[in-house]
DNA sequence: CCGAAGTAACTGACTGGTCAGTTACTCTAG
DNA sequence: CTAGAGTAACTGACCAGTCAGTTACTTCGG
């Protein structure tokens, strides 16, 4: 009871640092739930408990602030699908180890999914997020074409069409991907375990049979 | 100098269904461009070559407006892929179908393709625009469905499992579908001919051997 | 055919509210 | 007692929505 506690045994008065994050993840927050347009300061403001004013001292525009927020999902979430994908054994374990990820992360941190998913595909806010789908994409892509690119048996051309095939697998990967779990977000009453292991299996499938060569039958 | 036109020969005054039509397509091109919250009603009027009070003769709101536009957008959308389906013989072909529907789509009216994935996740404004997304998987869920409710050899209970399968798979077709496109609206290198076989491929090839009870093997 | 009366399309200039960003100040921990 | 954490109150720009009036077109009595 002594102390900088407020009621509530809550902290008024922060070092610096400590505002700061937790002025972010704040921020985070407001920024999920309402999306950017809809949040103004004040309500990132209000919600830490602060004046619009020291908002400010921290953050010298909205969008900065933003662009601060979503850097670190960014960063968070490609270091966690990278380190899974190196992780990974096989192409199959590297796409269920990916999905696995993508499932995690968007329970853990549902305002931070929200806040992806809904600005994925908006150029309106100067920083970009939507180098998260091309970071994401490279990493789809390398997951895809590491076992190719080590194997001494494939011409320097055989490897070029693949690559150029892998190009056009990856919007597919990552589309039914991201789209699976807000589904499943959606849906609660689908077992988590379900819903993974159905993308997994398409995915995989669909991708294996491409790599065989495998065409489309005529029906 | 006589008459209606103003300079250049254009039209000033409008029948009142002419101009209702005309600022429709003028909206749709603002709102697909800007997004949302960044297009001003002001820039409708002015697009149109109009001010901003004949403007409000017409819809009555900023809201009212965007759902007219997307109104129109997902019946036009939806009456086009139902249409491909009901046409197409074997699933293979309806899915190719639904593909050619979007490709067709997005490239005839990129304006209002752009409008539709932008806003698709969001329910910030009034109208949902999510129910194209929810219409769209009935679509395909039907697609899915249509052969194996017909056949009579299906007990009901196997039925009810090909169901919830199914329903699991909607989000994965419909994710890359939409995240294929996207992509090769920013790839015009890339053949669209291409873009599309490796979507309908990739699709049927997953969906083919879930149905036909293909597990995932042990790499 | 003509012109005045009527009407629908249209506009410029305004208002009220909202919100990013600022200023000038107070308070308290160390 | 002071630096820096904090705030209340303010400003200026912007923008959805309105209103009082103007202009182009139609109609109809003569």
């Amino acid at each position: 009871m002594i102390g900088d506690t407020g009621e509530a045994g809550v902290r008024r008065r922060m070092p610096h640092a400590r505002r700061r994050e937790q002025l972010l993840q704040v921020a985070l927050a407001e920024f999920g739930r309402r999306g950017y347009h809809l949040t103004q300061m004040e309500h990132v403001a209000a919600a830490a408990r602060v004046s619009k004013a020291l908002l400010y001292q921290h953050f010298s525009s909205k969008e900065e602030l933003f662009a601060e927020v979503t850097e670190a999902i960014v960063g968070e979430l490609t270091g966690r699908l990278n380190e899974a994908v190196l992780a990974a054994h096989g192409s199959a374990d590297g796409i269920r180890a990916m999905i696995r990820v993508l499932f995690d992360y968007a329970t853990a941190e549902p305002d931070a999914w929200a806040l992806v998913v809904r600005h994925l595909d908006k150029p309106e806010v100067g920083l970009e997020l939507r180098e998260l789908r091309d970071r994401l994409g490279t990493a789809f892509a390398d997951l895809l074409l590491r076992r190719r690119r080590a194997d001494p048996a494939l011409s320097q051309a055989a490897l070029e069409v693949n690559e150029h095939r892998a190009r056009l697998l990856v919007p597919l990967m990552y589309g039914s991907m991201l789209s699976m779990v807000s589904w499943w977000l959606e849906h609660p009453d689908t077992p988590r375990e379900r819903a993974e292991q159905m993308a997994v299996e398409f995915i995989w499938l669909g991708l294996d049979r491409l790599r065989a060569g495998e065409r489309l039958p005529r029906e």
